[in-house]
DNA sequence: AAACTATGTAGTAACCATTATAAATAGAAA
DNA sequence: TTTCTATTTATAATGGTTACTACATAGTTT
């Protein structure tokens, strides 16, 4: 996610305000890296401004998803939708045992070599998810 | 998805067995490569067998993607979890204008050139998507 | 500064996909 | 047939998300 001064000439460009709840919930979620559900994010604002509604939370990513700000990633049924708050484009490995969405560092392959079915079409933005089990959890196993 | 026989021979294995109603959804199912809902399966179950339960689509849903058979994809927020019943490694391409998942031919990238996250991790599958405007929206937008 | 307008927030209720539960049913084994 | 176990069905409960309403706030104009 890129840096709250960004992010608030963005927000001014939609002819939407920065306010403290907004302030708030984008310094957290340029914060946190971990892949966070909105439960999440809400739980993380409520230490510093205890009277924020969940709803508030709601919009406000709502609204950063709208701007390309974050992005929304797989959710594998636990506990809602997860948000990719990085802002450099890079991979995920999903460990099926701990559930847990690591990142992962390396250039995305070229889609030119996925098939012709994307001629003509616009690319934005590629992801790649690696499914397997995470060398922590194979070690637990044994 | 596999033939149906080898399914079946798959869910002896786990002691299950194959009544009509799981062996009409897997043949749904396995017909099936637009990546449907829960309820777009259901529907078609009832086309043929109007009796059968929702409760009944969802539980061998969830049993064949516990044997494998079938795949979760990132559902996007309409209307619930999409699954994918193709057999073959494949690549998908989605859509942000009309929200459809298109499939893509290739092999999957070599997992080692993704950094050094995944050593001593078992890597099970991987799967790519890539973002954007598919041909015919972008000639709507004109 | 006061009044006006548009936007934002909070709280609650509604929504909908999914899961849990309990009763009815079917099929196999004895 | 009787019993036992797995399966299906129907319904209720769950939980993340969205809709709605009233109130508060910020920015602007006078």
């Amino acid at each position: 996610m890129r840096p709250v001064e960004e992010i608030a000439a963005a927000l001014r460009e939609k002819g939407l305000k920065l306010t403290p709840q907004r302030r708030l919930i984008i310094e957290v979620l340029s914060r946190d890296r971990s892949h966070p559900t909105v439960d999440e994010v809400y739980r993380q604002v409520l230490r510093t401004m205890p009277e924020v509604s969940r709803t508030t939370v709601y919009n406000t990513i709502r609204e950063m998803t709208a701007l390309g700000e974050i992005v929304e990633v797989q959710d594998y049924g636990d506990g809602g939708i997860r948000y990719d708050t990085s802002a450099e484009a890079h991979h995920h490995f999903f460990c099926r045992e701990c559930r847990t969405l690591f990142d992962l560092d390396g250039d995305p392959p070229l889609p030119e070599r996925y098939g012709g079915a994307l001629e003509g079409a616009a690319i934005e933005r590629q992801q790649l998810t690696v499914y397997g089990v995470c060398p922590g959890c194979l070690k637990k196993a044994r």
